[in-house]
DNA sequence: CTCCTAAGCTGTACGACGTCCAGCTTAGTT
DNA sequence: AACTAAGCTGGACGTCGTACAGCTTAGGAG
């Protein structure tokens, strides 16, 4: 914030700083907010200085990414029933998405986060899903959709600042219990382990 | 391309062809191609010219997304079985979507179309819905999920131009299935009209 | 047919962005 | 005490979206 260092002077950044920053910047200003310049102005740093903690702007966000997955809580690995295991997990997962709505786009945009965090909860969820029954490819696949409606649904709950929805806008407990019915539908499908509805018989593009 | 014209001659470019362009650059150039200096240069143009057939970039995008939506092909209205309905309306929907990758991440930012066809999908959908005992507010609730499933699912599996998946990359027609698999899952789910899954007992956040 | 107006262009420019380079200055090691 | 590596500043480059002013044409009015 404020400006008076002579070129040479340290400021006592970190990596984690940054990060913290960046966080800092997004929560204020948005994702179109979220600018080098401005996390460098929130630390009272030259735009530049902050390449010597961060690889890029891209790597800078795929941290800040991975570390807001950190708050999802996953269920205890000895928990009785791993299907309510999951249906916990993902309500988790969701929540933590919703308290961080300008970060949805970029889940998406990069295909899910590639850090520590989630190949934590990718692993995790693989081994829920194999002691409800569920293994091999077809863990595979069901992991993807449920990771697919989580962050898809999220998406399209949260508003990144400014953008009104023409329907009416959904309290948040609605868009909760929206988001239940819908992963009930998906583990309940997923448990019953084969697809139940034919394809048409007429043949639509 | 070529670039001779003084102040003032005219290049006979008109809103569809600006649309058309911007298609032409977006699918050959990724979605960080699509710029107005690259469209305007594929026109043969100065990049300024293109603002006197579209307000910003932001609505001729918006533009470029509903019009990929008019080849999605609702089935008729009358047919019979409107779960086969929507089942196939989906899948025509994912397909469109799986070929125009780049503009996926698109239809999330902006959490789905805005335009006069994405309007039409979503009143056929809406009509669907009801035809097969959905009505009301539990309509809406089930048009959302199936959304953000079916956009959900692109955005996981397309690849955006060089951003390979740790996973195996999964074939088109893998993928394809996986979908439907998941589909089925909600329009049973959807059908059976409640949802089934109780809430973990542990307060899991 | 002539004039006028509106629309479609170009040239130029502004501010913001991500990021590189060179230099200064400090902290830590030898 | 000298050296090295790291952290920072100042300045700059190339790119982006887009605003402004001016020229030039197309098309309707008289």
């Amino acid at each position: 914030m404020v400006r008076s260092r002579k070129p040479g002077e340290r400021a006592g950044l970190s990596r984690e700083g940054v990060l913290a920053a960046a966080g800092e910047v997004l929560a204020a200003g948005g994702l179109e907010g979220l600018t080098m310049r401005a996390i460098a102005h929130r630390l009272g740093v030259a735009p530049n200085a902050l390449y010597s903690h961060v690889a890029n702007k891209t790597t800078l966000i795929d941290a800040v990414l991975d570390d807001v997955l950190a708050q999802v809580k996953p269920p205890a690995a000895d928990s009785q029933d791993p299907a309510a295991g999951l249906h916990a997990m993902m309500i988790s997962t969701y929540r933590v998405l919703l308290a961080h709505p300008d970060l949805v786009p970029l889940y998406l945009a990069r295909q899910g986060a590639r850090g520590s965090n989630a190949q934590r909860l990718g692993d995790v969820m693989l081994a829920l899903l194999d002691r409800a029954g569920v293994g091999g490819p077809a863990a595979m696949d069901a992991r993807r959709v449920l990771i697919v409606y989580t962050i898809g649904f999220a998406a399209f709950v949260s508003r990144p600042a400014g953008h009104p929805w023409p329907d009416q806008p959904m309290t948040e407990a609605q868009s909760l219990a929206n988001f239940t019915t819908g992963l009930g539908w998906l583990l309940t499908g997923i448990g019953s382990g084969r697809q139940t509805r034919r394809p048409a018989r007429r043949g639509l593009s």
